[in-house]
DNA sequence: CCTAAATTAAGAATGAGTCTCATTTCTGTA
DNA sequence: TACAGAAATGAGACTCATTCTTAATTTAGG
């Protein structure tokens, strides 16, 4: 198996992004961690060695890179999660209490019909739909 | 027809709220519009006859009262909706370009495959889930 | 290893939303 | 209708996540 180390930086290098620490640094902590996470957490896993504009920054040119896609919890703090390669179509559960993040697939029968349904609303409302996401709210089993 | 001035009256009494001007204006513009509302919107719409600070407050003393709705958009700013009574479940789609929020309803079939999937959901990832929200993003047809 | 171009770090700036508190408005009672 | 106490308001100060600015550092190609 690849190191996080060598596998961050064939990600930049796929995507003819120049190769520098704090990208390295996020990509890292994603592929160690693979799960979402939250701007606080990063810079805590981080340690210091990052600095806060600069992570921002960096998730920016991450996104625009596609390697990393972003999306906001419910109290409005970004969270980015790692576009893996195997990366399917998924949606998130969030805890209300402990703010945890959970990834979560359909069933494929689900999804499917989710999508046609989407499909009749762009013309019944006249709509170009690009996407669509589900979220669910509530408590995980450590919080209650 | 009720006034939307009466109407704003009876909902707040039904509550047991106090009737006060700020709470008459906002409970009006979200009847005559009747669609969801940011808070930019309300404020250019109430024509600077409502401080900042108390529309803040009256949002969410009106959330309080279970009056309103409050969510987000994907842009992270405050959006408002009214409770209406025959107010049945529903999402929303919002245009990347104007911003402009649309109520949308999935056919009912669908929406309950949706709940039982949520069921099967909270099984599987042990999470209790209370709320789920399907959000659609794209252009509108004046945008494109 | 050198140099131009890209990237970074630190802190200043922005802006949505919250808070404070002196003033105003409500509401129930007389 | 008038009054007193309670509740709500408005203006601006404040917070805190995110963005911007700029000088200094790092990267990448030759």
């Amino acid at each position: 198996m690849l190191s996080v180390r060598k596998q961050s930086r064939s990600l930049l290098s796929a995507s003819k992004a120049s190769i520098t620490n704090p990208r390295l640094i996020v990509l890292e902590l994603l592929l160690r961690e693979s799960r979402p996470l939250t701007i606080d957490q990063i810079l805590r896993l981080a340690r210091g060695k990052l600095a806060q504009s600069t992570l921002y920054r960096v998730i920016n040119d991450l996104k625009a890179f596609d390697l990393v896609t972003e999306f906001t919890t419910p109290e409005n703090t970004m969270v980015v999660e790692l576009n893996s390669a195997q990366g399917r179509h998924h949606h998130h559960i969030f805890c209300r209490k402990c703010g945890s993040i959970t990834d979560i697939e359909l069933n494929p029968q689900l999804e499917s019909s989710l999508e046609s349904e989407v499909k009749s609303i762009e013309n019944e409302y006249s709509f170009s739909i690009d996407t669509h996401s589900l979220e669910l709210f509530g408590t995980c089993t450590s919080c209650s």
